[in-house]
DNA sequence: CTATATGCAAATCGTTTGCACCTTA
DNA sequence: TAAGGTGCAAACGATTTGCATATAG
C-alpha cells in the first residue's frame, strides 16, 4: 500500500461502486484509484496504457466497461471535443466548461461566473427541455503559444 | 431549372468557390445546392442519403471531401454531438450554440443573449488563447417530450 | 456455488486513403 | 491537355460485442 495513498474521491468512488451492487474487481480499484488522482482528462487509450503500466493483464475491454459504469452512476462525465476519441473526468462529475488546446489537445477545467445566468438563459430560449449544457472553447495553451513545440500561427 | 429554386446562400457558396479555386462540378453544385436549403443539421450519411437520390452516382468519399473544403473555407460549421457522427451546419457557420434532442436527435440553432458577455467572461479566466466557443445543450424537444413516440421520463 | 466480470478476438461503423479513370478550365 | 476531381474498395481507429474462462460475494 505505500504508494497508493487515497484521496476522498477514491474511497467515495468505491462507496458509490459498491453501494450500486458492483463487484470490487481489483481491476476496478485500480481503475478508480488511477482516475481520481488523474486531473489530465484522459482518453479511454489513455487510461488503458497508464493502467497496463501497474496492472499489465487488464483489457481495454475492461476499461470500457468501467468507464460506461462510472458514467452510468453519474461519476463520469464524457467530453466530446472533435479529436475522434471521447475523454473523461472522473474527479469533477458535474458538467462543467472545459478548454482544449488545439495544438496539443491538453484539457483543463473552466470555471465561469456568469454559467448559471447563461444556461437559464438557454432554458428560456427555446422549447426543448431538461437542457444539459455541453460547453467548451477550442484555444492554444500557454505553453503551445509560447512556440516551445510549434508556431502559434500557421 | 424549374426545381432548383436558388437561394442567397447558395449563390454565395459557388461564389466562394470559385474565388478559392476550386473546380465547379456538378457534384459539388449539387451538394452545395442541398445543403444550402437544409436546415437539419445533417450527417455526411445524410447528405450522401439525400444526394444520391437526385444524383445516384455521387461517393461518400466526394461528400467528404466537399465538406471538408466548405470547413476549410470557413463555410461550414462542424458539430460534434455525441452521437458518433459529425454533423454539418452550412446554412449558418458562424459559431453558435445549439440543442440537440437526446431521444430523436433532433438539432436546432439557439440564439442566446448573453453569448457574447459569456464568450468574455471565459477569455478572462484562462490562460488560453484565441478561444472558440463549442456549445451545445442536450435536451429534449418538444414532440417527444409530448410523449409521441416515447415516454418523456425513463 | 453462481451470478457477474474479465480478456481476447472478431465485428462494427464513421471516416480516410490510394489509385486508376474522368473532366473542368 | 494537365491539374484537379471522382468513385470505388481497401485501410483505419475508436468502440462494441460474443463467448469461454475466472472470481467476488
Amino acid at each position: 500500500m505505500a504508494n497508493s495513498a487515497q484521496t476522498s474521491r477514491d474511497v467515495e468512488l468505491v462507496a458509490r461502486l459498491q453501494a450500486a451492487g458492483y463487484r470490487l474487481t481489483p481491476q476496478r480499484l485500480a481503475l478508480v484509484h488511477l482516475l481520481s488522482r488523474d486531473d489530465s482528462h484522459p482518453s479511454a487509450d489513455q487510461i488503458f496504457a497508464r493502467l497496463r503500466a501497474e496492472y499489465p493483464t487488464v483489457s481495454l475491454a475492461t476499461v470500457y466497461n468501467t468507464l460506461d459504469m462510472l458514467v452510468e452512476l453519474g461519476e463520469a462525465l464524457t467530453l466530446d471535443l472533435s479529436e475522434g476519441c471521447t475523454r473523461y473526468d472522473v474527479r469533477r462529475p458535474g458538467a462543467h466548461p472545459h478548454v482544449i488546446c488545439r495544438v496539443c489537445g491538453r484539457v483543463a477545467d473552466l470555471d465561469l461566473d456568469g454559467l448559471e445566468r447563461f444556461v437559464e438563459a438557454a432554458r428560456t430560449s427555446t422549447a426543448f427541455g431538461d437542457l444539459q449544457p455541453r460547453i467548451h472553447f477550442d484555444g492554444v495553451c500557454p505553453t503551445c503559444a509560447s512556440g516551445s513545440s510549434r508556431k502559434p500561427e500557421g
